[in-house]
DNA sequence: AAGCCTGGCAACCGCGCGCTT
DNA sequence: CAAGCGCGCGGTTGCCAGGCT
C-alpha cells in the first residue's frame, strides 16, 4: 500500500524550523491542540506538512520535554530496556521512551547511538545483543581458570537452588494447598518460578569482572559505605539465604550479586523482585533476614486488599512449589502464565520478576553468574562504566524507589505484553 | 588563522499498522 | 474485502559547533 510522502507537496517548506514557526505551531497547539495533523498546517499558517510539524511538536516543542544530559538513573533505565527488548521484539523507542516520560524516542535513540552504543562497545559489549563479545572474556589462560571457577560455582549454586527447593517443598507438605494443581495459573506459574535465577546478564558482568576489579576489601567497604549512607539498603538473593549459615566466603555465590554499583537502595516495602520467586535474603548491615514471606507476598503488595489475604497467596506459593518441576518453557508461556495469573487471581498489579524477560534460551545457555570480587580494582576512571553496569544489575536486581517500582515494572509488563500479542501501542 | 575532522542532534524519509470508507 | 488515509516508528541524513592539525 503505502503513499508518497507528504512533504513532496510542492511549496511546502522542509529543514530547519524557524523561531516564527515554532511560535505559530506552539500557539495553534496550545488554543486547539494538534487535532488532525495533516490539516494543522493550513489552520496554523504553516508551509510545513502535518508529519514535519508532529515531528518538531513531539519532538522539540512539546512543554513536557526534559532537555539535557541524562541522568544515571536515565542511562541505566535505557540499558535496562535496550537489554530486555532489544533481544526479543523489535526494538521500540517509544517504549523505552514511555518509562522516561520527559525523554523523546528520537532524542534516547540519538543518545544511544551517540553515547551509550559506544560505551558498550569500549567495554567489549555487543550494544546489540547485550552479550559480551568473544574476546573480551576468554582470550587467556587466566581467563580459562576463571572459567573453570565459574563451572564450579554454577554447580555450587544448582546444588543450593535444588536443595532450598526440596526443603520448600518438604514444608509445603506439611500445610494443605489452596490453589489446585490443576488450575492452569499454577501449572503454569510452576514452570516459571522453576527455573534457575540466572540473570540476564551474564557475559556482561563477566566482561565487568574481567575489565573492572578492585580488592575485595574495598568492596566490602564501598558496600558498608553505601549501606550508611542508606539504612535500607540490602543485598537479596535466594543464595544468599541458602549460604546464610556458610563462611563469609566471597567465592560463594552469595557474593555474586553484591557488584558494585547493584547495592542500591530497596526500600523495607518495596516490592522485592526475587528472580524466580523463591525466598530471598536480606543483609541489612548487621542482620541477615529471611525475606520468604516478603518475596512471596509482593504478590500482592502493590495491590493488597482484603479480598487476597497472604494466606491464599501462601496457598498459591505451597502449590507451586509442590509442582516444581524443571520443565522447559517459552517465552510465550511466561506472559501467557503471567497474564493467567493476574487474571484469575485479580492481582492486578502483580509484579513480575525481571528475569521473565530474557529469553529461556539466553538462560539455559549462560553460565551461572559469578563476580569475583578478589579480582576487583575499581578506579575512578570507570565511573561511566559502572552506570553501564548499574544498568545491567538492575535488570534483575530491582533498585527502584518504592513509587516507583510498581509502575516501572508493571509498565514493562504491559509493554513486552502487547508486543507479544501483536498489538500496536504504540 | 584557516581548513579539516568528528561528534551530536534535529529533522527527514520510508515503511507498516490500524482505522475508515 | 480492498483501497486509502492518518499516524507513529525506526533508520538515516545532513547541518553545525567544537576540536584538532
Amino acid at each position: 500500500m503505502g503513499r508518497s510522502p507528504c512533504c513532496e507537496k510542492v511549496g511546502l517548506k522542509k529543514g530547519p524550523w524557524t523561531t516564527e514557526e515554532d511560535q505559530k505551531l506552539m500557539a495553534y497547539i496550545e488554543e486547539y491542540g494538534h487535532g488532525s495533523w495533516r490539516a494543522l498546517p493550513a489552520k496554523a499558517g504553516l508551509q510545513r506538512c502535518g508529519k514535519s510539524c508532529r515531528l518538531r511538536w513531539t519532538n522539540y516543542l512539546r512543554p513536557d520535554i526534559k532537555r539535557g544530559k541524562f541522568s544515571l538513573q536515565e542511562e541505566q533505565t535505557i540499558i535496562q530496556l535496550h537489554a530486555l527488548l532489544g533481544n526479543r521484539l523489535a526494538l521500540q523507542w517509544s517504549a523505552i521512551a514511555a518509562q522516561l516520560p520527559k525523554r523523546t524516542d528520537n532524542e534516547i535513540k540519538n543518545y544511544w547511538n551517540t553515547h551509550l552504543k559506544k560505551r558498550l562497545t569500549k567495554l567489549g559489549i555487543d550494544p546489540t545483543t547485550h552479550k559480551l563479545k568473544a574476546d573480551a572474556y576468554g582470550g587467556s589462560g587466566d581467563c580459562q581458570s576463571k572459567n573453570a571457577s565459574h563451572l564450579s560455582h554454577m554447580a555450587q549454586w544448582e546444588n543450593a537452588r535444588l536443595e532450598a527447593e526440596t526443603r520448600l517443598v518438604r514444608e509445603s507438605k506439611l500445610q494443605p494447598g489452596s490453589c489446585s494443581n490443576t488450575q492452569p495459573t499454577c501449572l503454569v506459574l510452576n514452570k516459571i518460578t522453576a527455573r534457575p535465577s540466572v540473570p540476564p546478564c551474564l557475559d556482561i558482568l563477566k566482561a565487568w569482572q574481567n575489565s573492572w576489579s578492585k580488592p575485595q576489601q574495598q568492596i566490602t567497604s564501598q558496600t558498608t559505605t553505601k549501606a550508611n549512607m542508606d539504612n535500607k539498603m540490602y543485598q537479596h538473593s535466594m543464595y544468599a539465604m541458602m549460604h546464610s549459615t556458610d563462611d563469609d566466603n566471597l567465592e560463594s555465590p552469595t557474593s555474586t550479586l553484591n557488584f558494585p554499583g547493584t547495592m542500591l537502595p530497596i526500600t523495607t516495602t518495596t516490592t522485592i523482585l526475587n528472580e524466580n520467586l523463591l525466598p530471598l535474603t536480606t543483609t541489612d548491615n548487621n542482620t541477615t533476614t529471611n525475606m520468604e514471606s516478603e518475596s512471596w507476598r509482593h504478590l500482592s503488595l502493590t495491590n493488597h486488599n482484603n479480598n487476597h489475604p497472604d494466606e491464599e497467596l501462601l496457598g498459591e506459593k505451597r502449590t507451586i512449589m509442590e509442582n516444581n518441576t524443571l520443565s522447559n518453557l517459552q517465552d510465550d508461556d511466561i506472559m501467557v502464565a503471567v497474564e493467567a495469573f493476574r487474571t484469575s487471581s485479580g492481582y492486578d498489579n502483580i509484579v513480575v520478576p525481571p528475569v521473565l524477560f530474557t529469553t529461556m534460551e539466553e538462560l539455559s545457555s549462560n553460565d551461572a553468574m559469578v563476580y569475583d570480587s578478589s579480582n576487583d580494582n575499581l578506579g575512578a576512571e570507570h565511573e561511566e562504566n559502572l552506570a553501564i553496569m548499574n544498568g545491567y544489575g538492575s535488570i534483575y536486581n530491582v533498585n527502584l524507589e518504592e513509587n516507583n517500582n510498581k509502575h516501572y515494572w508493571n509498565s514493562i509488563l504491559n509493554l513486552v505484553n502487547d508486543s507479544l500479542s501483536g498489538s500496536s501501542v504504540f
